[in-house]
RNA sequence: GUCCCCAUCGUCUAGUCCGGAUCAGGACACCGCCCUUUCACGGCGGCGACACGGGUUCAAAUCCCGUUGGGGACGCCA
């Protein structure tokens, strides 16, 4: 049995997409699943768009995931070069080869040209593709347009029958009929490749076994399919799986907030979390379970359990992912991670060690490390802001705060322990309880009606801190 | 416009291939209750879906056809 080899294949035009990442997630897992090899190339071959600082992106954010390479640009492998602009040779031959086959020929037209071709087919309502003039160009026209310096790029001949069945082995049996596709453009006047000719090459070429892709390349299949048969190349299996679309319900871009797997990153999410989300993104194994290692995804994923259908980006979902790893792996394991989120203020008033204790708490329910900001509010060492409903508390409860003045301030040993008792014994006292007694407290300690256990806020804020907040709302209560 | 793909709760999905075991199961979100003299966590419960229409069959979420809806492709982008 052939070793098993996929390969993720990205172009450097843009950041690492959730889409991409997902598509690498599979292509990653399937490889380690089935003991095969997981081969990175990079498809380079747009020169306008492509960058090395984004390719570097690229390869920081899929090692941040986990999703290590056997094979690719950065450490060879025996089926290199691994980036396409290094393999133009290649290219060039297979073009030569299929020109002089005559499967392929020279074309001298502009993009004007091609443009107002395509509008008049449009204008038919014809499908616009390319009408093969310059296949029926004469050796005396080719010269002609070869002296006159005119640009010349190379088109693929689609065989007059050009129906092509594909077995896709997510979506079975596809039949793209005959007269789907025209002359497609295989070398670009610029000498290189498009994607179709090069990916088709390269795939033969490095030997790769299953090809795992979005679904947008389902229609390009037929393409690559005639290259391979031109080519006398045998064709991988194919498996397209379905595309990642945002709220709105189109394919998932720019436009839907941060999609891209570094902002998620500097969003402060756990690389496990993205993994665990993406790899339920169309994919689900037996039974229940929704929170799986690396290790038991390898283990468990199968293409044969990967959903045709497409499905929406759910950030709410993520969140929830996100928490989970970050409690059950234990707080203390993120906490340098965690630690740039937090606010100045916040880091200077406190030792390392009160740090971690924060964030332990904090931890309890936190969705991306980005919100930590907003959460740690309770534990800025400052006074306090009241508004709303923190200053109605306050106002509605000047004797219960005067008291606890003298409580608190009695208090010797500062801990959650005593101080949790010191405000039972008040309650008790002043006949107030539950809410009555603790959002007033709350209210005036942190200046919000919602946050972590007051004792144990009222702990690490400090007694110098805790005590001069609950005058400061005493005497803001004062003058409404 | 043409071609291709897809169609189960708001969302991710199980069940679909091999029709009966399902008044369709789980998760997120939402709501309620319990726990807690606060806030969460947690536990329990609730809300909530087979797009529609035809067939085939004793029986259809499951098979077939159509409609509708959504998406993708139709580039010298990938």
């Amino acid at each position: 049995m052939k070793e098993v080899r996929v390969r993720f294949a990205p172009s450097p035009t843009g950041h690492l997409h959730v889409g991409g990442a997902r598509t690498a997630l599979f292509n990653w897992l399937f490889a380690r699943h089935e003991g095969g090899r997981f081969i990175l190339r990079i498809e380079d071959t747009d020169v306008e768009r492509s960058s090395g600082e984004l390719e570097s992106g690229i390869l920081d954010d899929l090692m941040w995931l986990g999703l290590a390479w056997d094979e690719g640009p950065d450490r060879g492998g025996a089926f290199g070069p691994y980036r396409q602009s290094e393999r133009v040779a290649l290219y060039r031959a297979g073009a030569e080869r299929l020109v002089a086959e005559g499967r392929a020929y020279p074309c001298f037209c502009t993009d004007e040209e091609l443009e107002s071709k395509k509008e008049e087919r449009r204008r038919a309502n014809l499908p616009p593709q390319y009408d093969g003039t310059c296949r029926r160009l004469s050796g005396d026209e080719r010269a002609r347009r070869r002296a006159e310096g005119r640009a010349e790029s190379v088109r693929f001949i689609v065989p007059p029958d050009s129906e092509r069945r594909l077995d896709d082995l997510l979506r079975g049996e596809v039949v793209f009929p005959s007269g789907m596709v025209g002359d497609f453009v295989i070398m670009r006047s610029n000498g290189l490749p498009t994607y179709n000719f090069a990916a088709a090459t390269d795939d033969a070429a490095m030997e790769i076994t299953h090809v795992i892709r979005g679904e947008e390349h389902l229609s390009n299949t037929v393409r690559q399919i005639m290259i391979y048969e031109a080519l006398g190349l045998e064709p991988p299996r194919f498996a397209h799986i379905p595309l990642i679309l945002g709220l709105d319900r189109s394919k998932l871009s720019k436009r839907h907030g941060a999609p891209n797997v570094g902002d998620f990153h500097a969003r402060g999410y756990p690389a496990e979390a993205i993994i665990n989300y993406l790899a339920f993104l169309g994919w689900s194994p037996p039974g229940d379970r929704e929170m799986l290692s690396l290790g038991e995804l390898v283990e468990k994923f199968r293409l044969d359990r990967v959903s045709p259908s497409p499905s929406i980006f759910d950030e709410v979902k993520l969140n929830w992912f996100s928490s989970q790893y970050v409690k059950s792996l234990g707080a203390r394991r993120y906490l340098d991670d965690a630690l740039p989120h937090f606010p100045q203020d916040v880091k200077d008033a406190y030792p390392r060690e009160r740090l971690a204790e924060i964030f332990e708490i904090l931890a309890e329910n936190l969705p991306s490390f980005s919100r930590i900001e907003e959460e740690i509010a309770p534990f800025r060492p400052g006074i306090p802001a009241l508004a709303g409903d923190a200053r109605e508390a306050v106002a509605g409860a000047r004797e219960l705060l005067s008291a606890s003045l003298v409580s608190l301030g009695e208090c010797e040993e500062w801990s959650a322990a005593s101080l949790g008792g010191r405000i039972k014994e008040l309650g008790t006292r002043l006949g107030v309880k539950g809410k009555a007694l603790y959002m007033p407290l709350r209210a005036a300690v942190t200046g919000s009606l919602h946050g972590p256990d007051l004792s144990r806020v009222m702990e690490i804020r400090g007694k110098e801190s805790v005590l001069r907040a609950i005058r400061s709302a005493l005497a803001g209560a004062e003058t409404p």
